[in-house]
DNA sequence: CGCGAGCTTGATGCCGATCAATGCATGTGG
DNA sequence: CCACATGCATTGATCGGCATCAAGCTCGCG
């Protein structure tokens, strides 16, 4: 519960690091900050942690103290019912904040867990408060990138109230092409981080439903999988079954 | 597209009305602040918007200028897909927010509809940037309010991806019940405000499969349902589906 | 080389969707 | 004030998509 009963394998790292330096700098937190702003919130992004694949970089219940960026990886982030019953809400790559959960309650509401060996920038939560006080750039940017959630969470909504297996799978694998290119990954090639079982439990399917769709879109030629790996074919046709008019 | 192209039954009605005398305030944007700064953020809610039921508060694509808090009435927001498909991904009432979704692209991403008579505060949107950066407390509220937006919107993605029809209605009315009693109705009893239909947009159910299961949470003594009229008889069972270990 | 986690594939069953008819409340015009 | 239209809700019958249960399979790793 206690932020600094840390384990072992979950290393702080308080060496310096500069958004203004970070390749990241235009996807993450610092979007639109002039030249002169950038250096101001070097000082808020004091250090980074590295979280180690299936660790976890916060629980339910934790106090929130920081929001995350993450810098290399891919994180999940999970939360349960009372009975047990697991939802994962997102995937979340690099230049992606972690933790916004926490701030309505002064705890963290979901799990973050690390799909792959990873690192994350800590920012300080009350910092960042006092440093968007002073100039709007950065204040508008918070503001947008919670917006931005809130608007994606919709969109997994409407996944989950209205959608079959098929389009939930082929929306997933668009998304998530999406912001590799975003990137500067490929477009049509990419390697799931996560297992079907995650993936199921996102779109809101059994695990061998996952299954059974990819092996179904690779019969029809839109997929090549090979397990993990996996080779968009026919990206119109992915397109299609998320927003055509056909069944 | 323009806000000063209003509808005519859309008034704007920018008569002075003071959050520092509003019975709303424990429950709206001012939780937490002080006498001295509720009278500041006073200058801030400068107008009401009176909304006829049916009619839209905003539109996905409209540009986004402010953000809204419902006075009187009840709101449900919907997102629709290219294809047409829609999904309700909320019903506000009293005290609750509207519109936070639009600050991410400065445009609104979904619809606002009055399912009854309504009021509106309006609240523009820059202007509250700006006074938010003024005092940490009215910052910090609006953070939480959009913070908890987030889980909220996590817990709607558990019910969609791992509930079962009848646990996502039981879930559904305690939800209501929980809300309708912070403003001082009756735990038990509620008249709902949105047909079958709305209610099983957002549950991710078909308007068929809403009305079966109230009756059969009537004839297992549960409710007492009267077209839109709610008695709760049972509300422990109505916790045990959603909470319990049973199935 | 053999174990085990994760993946695939098949057989079967159930929950909720779909299609269809009827009921009920409200409102409107004759 | 009744006849009818309209929108919403209920209920029944049937169907289908996905869950469930159950084997095998693959591949990475000790």
């Amino acid at each position: 519960m206690n932020s600094t009963a840390e384990s072992p394998r979950l290393r702080l790292e308080p060496f310096k690091v500069a958004c203004s330096s970070c390749n990241l700098r235009e996807l993450c937190l610092p979007v639109g900050l002039s030249r002169e702003n950038l250096e101001r919130l070097d000082t808020l992004v004091a250090s980074r942690r590295a979280v180690a694949r299936g660790e976890s970089l916060f629980r339910a219940g934790e106090t929130f103290l920081s929001l995350y960026a993450v810098r290399t990886g891919f994180f999940k982030t999970r939360v349960s019912s009372e009975d047990g019953r697991d939802q994962v809400t997102g995937f979340q790559m690099a230049g992606e904040l972690l933790g916004l959960d926490g701030i309505s309650t002064d705890n963290h509401t979901c799990d973050a867990v690390a799909l792959e060996d990873s690192q994350v920038c800590v920012i300080p939560y009350n910092q960042l408060e006092g440093l968007s006080r002073e100039f709007t750039e950065l204040q508008h940017q918070f503001h947008k990138i919670m917006s931005r959630e809130i608007v994606r969470d919709h969109g997994v909504m409407l996944l989950l109230g209205s959608m079959r297996a098929e389009e939930r799978l082929a929306a997933f694998l668009l998304n998530l092409t999406q912001r590799l290119q975003a990137r500067g990954f490929s477009a049509s090639s990419l390697i799931l981080r996560m297992t079907r079982e995650e993936i199921g439990s996102y779109l809101g399917l059994k695990l061998e439903t996952v299954s059974r769709t990819f092996s179904k879109f690779q019969e029809e030629g839109m997929l090549d999988v090979k397990q993990r790996q996996i080779r968009i074919l026919a990206q119109e046709r992915l397109e299609k079954l998320v927003n055509g008019t056909n069944g």
